[in-house]
DNA sequence: TGTTCTGATTGACCGGCGTCAATCGCATGC
DNA sequence: GCATGCGATTGACGCCGGTCAATCAGAACA
């Protein structure tokens, strides 16, 4: 539903009178897309890949905001600046819009409001979720909480011989620091944690980037609290 | 400018063909005024009074997602039920007005859409603010973040005898347990962390709900991460 | 296939913050 | 005035997670 929101905006764009050519634009990983501070020019949509929003604070630590995947928009139409510096996790591939042909029709077209307002309520959605495990879950909490959201958003590589009756695996597309900075955590503690869920038979890793939910119902007890430290 | 956009939505409400009513609501400390999962029938907005909003964690922990100060709107246009709880940190005065009102002309007047996206527009600014000092911050910098916030949004009672050059008292509304749940703390360090303020002489105790800074630009490098430990 | 580099992992150590508990301060009611 | 109770404050102590450092694993490249 909410994927349907950020499809269908482009195609607004297109009707009517305003003849846009969105275009499509090829980014390196930790290639930047837009920095902190700068105007907003245009609007992306993520076509393939994965793009991490983070601020950044006068001391040199990073707080990702969110990750963003395919189909998502980054997308501060009332901006005039950025509010977050956004960079290419992988090799990734967007979609450009320039900004004033939508907010020109926000003030005319309810659609193109109306779009725009779901949008942002996801955002906002999203940041209120993240706020949730950034300040109340400890650091087990927190990763278990991560391996989980990226399960459920379909990031995952359906296993290709399916004759086995293992679960699918899931994709990893960031690096630990990214998921540290995420999380408010350090490198070291992300990977200590996954080191435990392996021990606990909770997941198992193919790679560092690849791995499979053994238990995810014991994996749900860690992210919300109920169970003991993982001996 | 942010106030301007909450204080016009109710105008536009009533303009036009939509003869709504808007009614105040008073509500005493400690009140809930809608919980989490509940159906959204009505939108609210401040008109005396702080309203603290909360997401609970099955493990009985709680995270404060925002305050809401006079001129806000508790807002949830889009929203079938509601993403957390609503409660009254002390005595409350709301305005309230019926969802559907607003929701049927989200897609026809432009003006209704477009005040809508401003309003989530800020409240996604101040989450996104809110993640940088929960992932990033110490406790120390937590605290004085939340203080000059306060200090800046102008819930300041001046002074009544202004003879004398101090500057002037900030009204702190919630208690510490409301702070503590704010920031990601417990109530233990939110009070340890203003003592050491005091001692440091940033800041002046008037009351424990009353302070004044004698050091703002002291405490701005302490919530900013530039300062050792304040022996 | 070997070299190199980047990222991931593990270990040792310790300091900040949570936990538990006692005390204080202030408001409210009898 | 005195009792009661809630919230704020301070102290003692222990553990989780940050810091520093060494090692490992895999990808890229010649």
């Amino acid at each position: 539903a909410d994927a349907a929101a950020h499809a269908v905006l482009f195609d607004l764009l297109n009707e009517g009178g305003a003849h846009v050519e969105p275009h499509m634009r090829r980014f390196a990983p930790e290639e930047i897309v837009a920095l902190e501070g700068d105007k907003v020019e245009v609007l992306y949509q993520v076509i393939d890949g994965v793009v991490k929003l983070y601020k950044s604070t006068p001391d040199g630590r990073r707080q990702i905001v969110r990750f963003l995947y395919p189909q998502q928009w980054f997308c501060g139409i009332l901006w005039d600046r950025h509010r977050y510096t956004a960079e290419a996790v992988g090799p990734t591939i967007l979609r450009a819009a320039p900004r004033r042909a939508l907010a020109a029709r926000l003030h005319t077209d309810p659609r193109v409001a109306s779009l725009a307002l779901r949008i942002a309520d996801r955002s906002l959605q999203l940041a209120e979720n993240q706020m949730l495990v950034l300040g109340c879950k400890d650091a087990s909490g927190k990763v278990a909480s991560f391996i989980l959201d990226l399960a459920h958003a379909h990031h995952k590589v359906a296993s290709q011989g399916d004759e086995e009756r293992t679960p699918p695996e899931i994709v990893i597309p960031m690096k630990r620091a990214d998921i540290a900075d995420y999380l408010g955590l350090t490198i070291e503690t992300v990977c200590r944690k996954m080191s435990d869920f392996r021990r606990a038979s909770l997941i198992e890793m193919v790679t560092s980037s690849r791995i499979r939910l053994l238990n995810e119902n014991g994996l749900r007890a860690v992210a919300e609290g109920r169970c003991g430290p993982l001996h």
